[in-house]
DNA sequence: GCTATTCCTTGACAGTCGTCAAGTTTTTCC
DNA sequence: GGAAAAACTTGACGACTGTCAAGGAATAGC
């Protein structure tokens, strides 16, 4: 085996490995092209009523595509769901990195809270959606298991950074605060798609105050 | 029109009458009967995945019955759900109103709490997903509200009695109160399905706590 | 006991679903 | 530019869905 030909061989392959990386590549964006439009079909219809023909409509491909870049109906709503983990977990951290006084902070939760509520609703409830279909279908169990906990560190940064600025310490587990934040996000959104809108508004007027209660002040 | 034939009319139409209200009772009988049987299927499978042969299939009766009683689909389901209220909304007034002392109101409560979790899970799960589904679905959202708000009474029912057998007051809205203690809920029910039961026992362990994060006492 | 009404079953309908194979179009590579 | 591979479309399949009509079985009223 001469050098020469090792030579050949270890550029071919080379060669070979870098079109195999940019087909994978090529492979990936659209997957997650597809997961994408998944992800806002699924927004709009919720589980129930989400059909792989329904998805394809919301892409610029047909349905047949969808069996090309994903085994099953499963594997197509799971890699959406993931898609959902990018948008969604780091919502409040540049509120927490930029704000100097506990005031401050609180009012940017606040304002964000309901401003993702407005702005992401359709997103909200599929993932609420995409939880409860984990009490009945263990396939999407252990993705959403660790969405919801990178939802309850997302939570937990803001109301230790809250205590934090306001010289005092939690007053809950991370599991409490995350469960009572998050039961408050979830009645607004119901409230919302009921069109009840100062119900909405009550909601937002108590935040601070349920943010209060999360942490003991120091006196 | 002679007193005579007034009464013979009168009496006739008294006996259509009771006629016609026992049919109604049979058929309301029948109606409901049939509603928990889709009960325990929706309870099972889940909504998105409840076909009405599968629920004659666990009653005694032929699919076709079913549109015999109910207009469609979604009368079908609504009645379930009003079915699901009779079944759920009371569930903790005995502890209430036999409870002396704050403790044994609290132990009451968590005691039925984590019973009402494990022995009737699949019907909560089915709550939570048909609570959800009026996000989606218009349909079922005034009976959803109005039994989220029925919820939420007793709930309020349990820490305003906790509050006063402690000489002290709620320290949040009945709402914030319920979502709370909704979250605690929700969160275990996702642990417990996940076969989590070291994670559903610390929960337990926690509920006390939650209680008294929600009560103000008296100093 | 006969009749009329109620109750329930059966089978079919039009439509939708996930899946996949066959074939067409587009891109890639030398 | 022509061959090979990848990307995509189309149409069909069996299964399942809600709905409903036709008819049989059970019951009620006289």
């Amino acid at each position: 085996m001469s050098g020469t030909l090792r030579g050949v061989t270890e550029v071919a392959a080379r060669k070979q490995d870098r079109i195999a990386r940019r087909q994978v590549d090529k492979f990936d964006a659209r997957r997650t092209e597809l997961a994408v439009a998944t992800l806002h079909t699924l927004a709009e219809l919720g589980y129930a009523r989400t059909s792989l023909r329904e998805i394809a409509q919301n892409s610029e491909f047909s349905h047949g595509v969808l069996h090309y870049y994903f085994a099953d109906k499963r594997d197509l709503i799971t890699e959406a769901v993931r898609q959902y983990e990018v948008v969604c977990v780091t919502r409040y951290d540049e509120v927490v990195a930029t704000s100097t006084t506990a005031e401050q902070l609180r009012d940017g939760f606040v304002a964000m809270f309901f401003d993702t509520l407005g702005q992401d609703a359709t997103l909200h409830r599929l993932w609420y959606d995409l939880r409860n279909q984990s009490l009945f279908d263990e396939t999407f169990r252990a993705d959403v298991l660790e969405i919801d906990g990178h939802r309850e560190d997302m939570v937990w940064r803001v109301v230790g950074r809250y205590a934090e600025l306001l010289g005092g310490a939690p007053a809950a587990s991370s599991a409490v605060t995350y469960v009572t934040l998050d039961g408050v996000f979830q009645r607004a959104m119901l409230q919302h798609f009921a069109g009840n809108t100062e119900m909405v508004a009550q909601s937002r007027a108590e935040l601070p105050g349920v943010l209060d209660l999360l942490v003991k002040k120091a006196d």
